[in-house]
DNA sequence: TCTGGGGTCCTAGGACCC
DNA sequence: TCTGGGGTCCTAGGACCC
């Protein structure tokens, strides 16, 4: 039988910002996405007074946001309709600094990739083991271990769910973070049949792994409502009524394994970029710009799996909460006769793409650019009849430079010129909380002080 | 003034093939 | 007059995830 473990970064990102920086441990933290739109992360202090102002005003900190998670919880809430709320309480509020969290996010799984020579890496702050084959055991004592070397090493806080499928030890991960005896693992493979229908019992049908908030309005309205009601429901009439997906999750909930390790990262079938502007743009030329930027960034993770893409699409839309501003939102998307990686032909092509649909009345919030119909870059079609092919293999050669110069002096050493020169550029985005990214910019290591 | 970004899988329907 | 059956591939849209 497996066993598979899930281990997380608690509040990750948050936990990156307090690894670094001491002097907020003892203050909620709060990390806000890109553009610093919303609050993505918040560290237990700030989880605390969220739960505390909701009691004290019956309402959230962020309640009547169009992104609640949970109407509770201001989580995924504007940053602008709590920025206040949260200076009063003394907060620590972070732009979100991904080239840090990248960083650590490496580490923590270079870390935990050494308990077990089968590891997932699902998601920036998330791995699964697989421990069947190794010979433990006790989990929990091995869980622990591991925790304890990742808080060690580099200062994250882990939790860790032990289970024979998935899904479960996601739902045994979620239990860990709640119950404060357990101390961050759970391993259920050790838990009585009793213990396990308690648990189960305690899960909103919502919190399962798979089951979002669609699904779960209708699976509530069939009365089931905890993860305990949907590991009890019928696979037959789940399937019926819901789909494979959601008839898998219950045979997972039942300790019966669906779905595997994939220790092999495959390669990606769409590659976006996107951004939200600084400021409003109406200009053509901004937007040219923003659109090459973003064209370069996914060319680039193209190149990096090795593939070819057969299809550019761009998006442009207006801000969608403001309802004073004229609204707008296009898509346009243009195939490849012969795929392609090559930064300067995809953005010659995604700029044709938003000239097809810019509109000159409207100003525009945000870009898109999207790769599709990627393909590995060898077995591609080569077309007979472009009559270029060797105007072709010389831009392939000085990109490919482009790409070596990059990795070795940085991002952005050497650019195209279609991006843009200014530095400061009226469509980039907002980062007015930024921390310094010490672990990748040799300029903004920390500086320690002596104190006697 | 101020509301993120990047993915996956499944399904249904259409085009096309033999 | 009578208009099948089985299959693939592609795409758009919906739901989910972090």
């Amino acid at each position: 039988m497996a066993v598979f473990a899930l281990i997380d970064g608690n509040s990750f990102y948050a936990s990156c910002e307090m690894a670094f920086n001491p002097s907020v441990r003892e203050r909620p933290v709060v990390v806000l996405s890109n553009n610093d739109g919303c609050i993505v992360a918040a560290n237990a202090k700030a989880k605390a007074l969220d739960q505390q102002l909701i009691g004290a005003q019956g309402r959230s900190l962020g309640s009547g946001g169009y992104y609640a998670a949970t109407p509770q919880s201001m989580m995924y809430q504007p940053y602008f309709k709590v920025a206040n709320l949260l200076q009063q309480h003394n907060t620590a509020v972070f732009s979100s600094n991904y080239e840090l969290y990248a960083d650590m996010s490496q580490r923590m799984h270079r870390i935990i990739g050494q308990f077990s020579p089968h590891q997932e890496i699902y998601s920036i702050d998330e791995s699964f083991l697989e421990l069947s084959t190794l010979p433990i055991e006790d989990f929990t004592h091995y869980a622990r271990e591991l925790k304890r070397r990742v808080w060690k090493w580099i200062g994250i806080p882990v939790a860790v769910g032990i289970a024979p499928t998935k899904t479960l030890a996601k739902l045994a991960n979620h239990l860990a973070k709640q119950h404060a005896k357990m101390e961050g693992v759970l391993d259920w493979t050790s838990l009585s049949e009793s213990t396990r229908i308690l648990l189960l019992k305690q899960v909103k049908v919502g919190k399962v792994w798979g089951i979002g908030k669609k699904l779960s309005q209708k699976l509530e309205a069939q009365n089931i409502r905890t993860a305990y009601d949907l590991h009890q429901a019928s696979p037959k009439s789940i399937r019926r009524t819901f789909s494979v997906q959601v008839e898998r999750i219950v045979a997972e909930l039942n300790g019966q394994a669906c779905l595997a390790l994939n220790e092999t990262h495959a390669d990606k079938q769409n590659i976006v970029s996107s951004r939200s502007f600084g400021r409003l743009v109406s200009d053509l030329d901004s937007l040219k710009q923003a659109v090459a930027t973003y064209t370069a960034t996914a060319a680039e993770k193209l190149r990096q799996q090795q593939c070819v893409c057969g299809r550019v699409s761009v998006m442009i839309t207006t801000p969608r909460f403001q309802t004073q501003e004229l609204q707008y939102r296009n898509v346009y998307q243009i195939p490849l006769i012969t795929p392609s990686d090559n930064s300067a032909l995809l953005s010659k092509v995604a700029i044709q793409a938003l000239q097809q649909i810019w509109r000159p009345e409207f100003r525009y919030q945000k870009a898109a650019v999207i790769l599709s119909t990627i393909r590995p870059k060898g077995v591609v079609q080569e077309d007979l009849f472009t009559p270029q092919a060797n105007a072709s293999i010389k831009s392939d050669a000085l990109i490919q430079v482009m790409d070596q110069l990059n990795h070795r002096m940085g991002k952005n050493t050497l650019r195209l010129a279609n991006c843009g020169l200014q530095r400061q550029a009226n469509w980039k985005m907002k980062r007015d909380h930024m921390s310094p990214r010490c672990t990748t910019r040799w300029n903004e290591l920390l500086s320690v002080r002596a104190v006697h």
